[in-house]
Formats: structure tokens, C-alpha cells, sequence
DNA sequence: AACTATTCATAACA
DNA sequence: TTGTTATGAATAGTT
């Protein structure tokens, strides 16, 4: 009769059995929670826990924790891509990278299941169409981006200008925005700039 | 001063503000249960929050929530590869196969990257000769699936036998074996069987 | 798994 | 928003 004599202290606990148990339990608790907040207060919340065996225990408030990934990783490309493109992104463009992106998400879904698959007949076909078709589409993405460099360079020779500049205009920026924050969670989502340096384009390795 | 006069109704809080405020503190709380079962019981803890304007609030254990989401999936994979492939698979096959899906995940987080990204030339051919690969990788696998399924006939029609058994061992498995369940976790997530029936392989639409 | 003395989280207020 | 406080909830250790 003598439960909880001081407060919980913040360490791993070393008694496997004890361990163990406080894990089911607060597991549940947490998972409690996370049902209360999205019903209170309208949230959508994935839950993801590994037990220290590797055991997997999700818990989602719509229809599958995938759809929450799903929105979790469109959303950290949604970023990246307003961070990247910044406002010299035409609308079409957006569109049409919003478009492949789906479409190449799509892919790699089903690319993950089907290589696990029986690699049925049906399924490697359409998914050789699939990769033939982004192959086709980096292609011609390639194709035009020469003929823009090429195009650019063309007009700068004639403008009679002979900067080199390397559109180098590019800054890592780790500044914080946040309106409402209280815990331990973020919300604008922080991405490291890369591949910057449009550089030789032609030869490539072809496999 | 009277704070909680009854226990919480738990259904969508109705008031806007108190809504937003419920969820500031509830969200804080749950972030800190995550945290704290994750230290004391050396758990892997991702979690992932939409509040209803659309806001994303993101937790993880580990040094990203990405890192959890990619084991997350890596997990289901192998949970659905094991269910497939049961105990007639061989080794080399689940090796090779695990290797082109690790290539393959690469690829596809690359793909997303990249599309998103300045479309350097530098990552477009490396992503060309990645997507050249996994084309050629589907190609031969059909191939290899299709003499596989040639040299199966013969065997068959050599051995005199007429049974037109299509490979049909599958069947739903909805058993449950959790060793250790109180809240709303799942354990050993669940895959519906897809893609059997090795069909008619050969004349695909070609892009 | 059930119990219970505690600590903890938090709804209503300020 | 942030802080306070009375209450309901969660839970550590034990049975």
C-alpha cells in the first residue's frame, strides 16, 4: 500500500519485468490521449511506438496511420518546395511538379509493394510502364534545362554582358517563425537547402 | 473558481477559442507522455499532429520523425513480405529483394527531392541512371519470371501430369497473437493479400 | 488483473 | 496568451 512514494524519475527503467509493465500501461495512456485530443479538438494524429523488442504499435485517428504519413510527408515537401522556390516559381510550373510528385509517389508505393510482391505479371508490366514513363519524364527535363542554359547563355552573349554568375543566391537560413508554441513540437518545418549549381549537363553514366 | 466540475465529455469541443487553447495544452501533454514513455521504457516514439487549420506538430524520440516513419514503413514491408513469401522463399531471393528495395526507397526519396528540388543537372543524371537501373531490374525480373513459368510447363507437361494448379496457397489470415495488449495498438500489422494469379506475361503497353 | 495512495494533467478562471 | 487552482485522471507499487 505504499504506490508512488516520490514523483517519476525522468530515466530508463532498469528492471526488465517493471519496465515492461509501465510500457504497456503508459502506452496506453498515450494512446488515450491521442484519441481524446483528435476528438476534442479535431486534430488528425498518427501515433507511431517501437517497444524496446521491436514490436511495432501504431495508432491513428483516421482511417490509417499510411494517410497521416501520406499527409506528413506531402506536407514536408509542400515546405521544402516554398522554401526552394521562394516566389519566382511560375504557377504552371507548381502545378506540373505537383502533378509528376504524385504520380512519382504513386510509383514508389507501389514499386516498395510489388518488388515484396509475387512480382505478379500484371503488376510488373504497369510498373514498368510506370518507371518508363519517369524515365522518360527526367529525360526531357534534362533535355530542356540544357536548352534553357543554352538559350540563357546565348542572350547573355548577346546583351555583350559577360558575368558568370551561378545563380549563387542561395543562404542556409535556421530562423524560427513560430505563433503557438507550448511543448515540444514543431510547426514549420525546417529544410536544409540542397542541390544548388546547375552545372554540365550532357554526359551522363548510362547504365 | 471552480475548475472541472464534472468529467470530460469527450466529444469536438464546440467553442473555437477553447478548443484552440484545449488544444495547445493537450497537445503539450501528449508530447511529453511520448517523451517520457520513450525514456523510461527505451521505446522509439514518432508522433504527428494536424490541428485543424491544417498546422503540423511533429514529435519523435529519435533525431527526426523521418527516421521513424522509414522504419515504420520498412516494418510493414517486411511484415508483408514475411506473409507472402511464408516459408518457400529462398535465401538469395530475400536478400536481392531487399537490397532493390532499399535502392529502390532511395530512389523514390531522391525522386521527391529532386523533383521539388533546382533540378540541378548532377542529381538528374544520377536519378536517370537510378531510374535507367530499376527499369532494366523490373525488365529482367520479368524475364526471369517468365522462363521460370516456360520452364515450370514443361516440367509439368514432361512429367505427364495434367493439373492446372495456378499456385493458389493463399488465403486470408486474420488471426490475431499479441502477447501483450491493453490499449489500441496493433502489434502484428495486418496486410490484405494482393497481386496473385501469375498471368499472361509478355506484351505490355509499352510507353 | 485489481487496488489505492499519490502524483500528474488540465478545465475553468483570472 | 500565460498563470493559478480545484478536480478528475493516470499510474507505480503492491495484492
Amino acid at each position: 500500500m505504499a504506490p508512488r512514494r516520490g514523483k517519476v524519475e525522468l530515466r530508463r527503467i532498469e528492471d526488465r519485468t517493471s519496465r515492461q509493465v509501465r510500457f504497456s500501461k503508459r502506452r496506453s495512456g498515450l494512446f488515450k490521449k491521442a484519441y481524446e485530443l483528435a476528438v476534442l479538438c479535431d486534430a488528425e494524429v498518427g501515433l507511431l511506438v517501437f517497444s524496446p523488442a521491436g514490436k511495432l504499435y501504431e495508432f491513428s485517428s483516421v482511417s490509417s496511420l499510411e494517410k497521416t504519413v501520406d499527409r506528413y510527408q506531402k506536407f514536408m515537401n509542400a515546405a521544402g518546395d516554398v522554401n526552394k522556390y521562394d516566389d519566382n516559381m511560375q504557377k504552371h510550373e507548381e502545378f506540373a511538379h505537383l502533378v509528376a510528385d504524385m504520380k512519382l509517389q504513386e510509383i514508389g508505393k507501389r514499386l516498395r509493394k510489388t518488388i515484396f510482391s509475387q512480382l505478379n505479371a500484371d503488376s510488373l508490366c504497369k510498373l514498368e510502364k510506370d518507371l518508363s514513363d519517369a524515365l522518360q519524364w527526367t529525360r526531357s527535363r534534362k533535355t530542356q534545362l540544357m536548352t534553357d542554359s543554352l538559350n540563357q547563355l546565348q542572350e547573355e552573349a548577346a546583351g555583350g554582358r559577360d558575368k558568370t554568375e551561378e545563380t549563387e543566391a542561395e543562404e542556409r537560413n535556421d530562423g524560427d517563425d513560430d505563433d503557438d508554441e507550448g511543448g515540444g513540437g514543431r510547426a514549420a518545418p525546417r529544410w536544409s537547402s540542397r542541390g544548388k549549381a546547375p552545372a554540365s549537363i550532357g554526359r551522363c553514366s548510362r547504365a
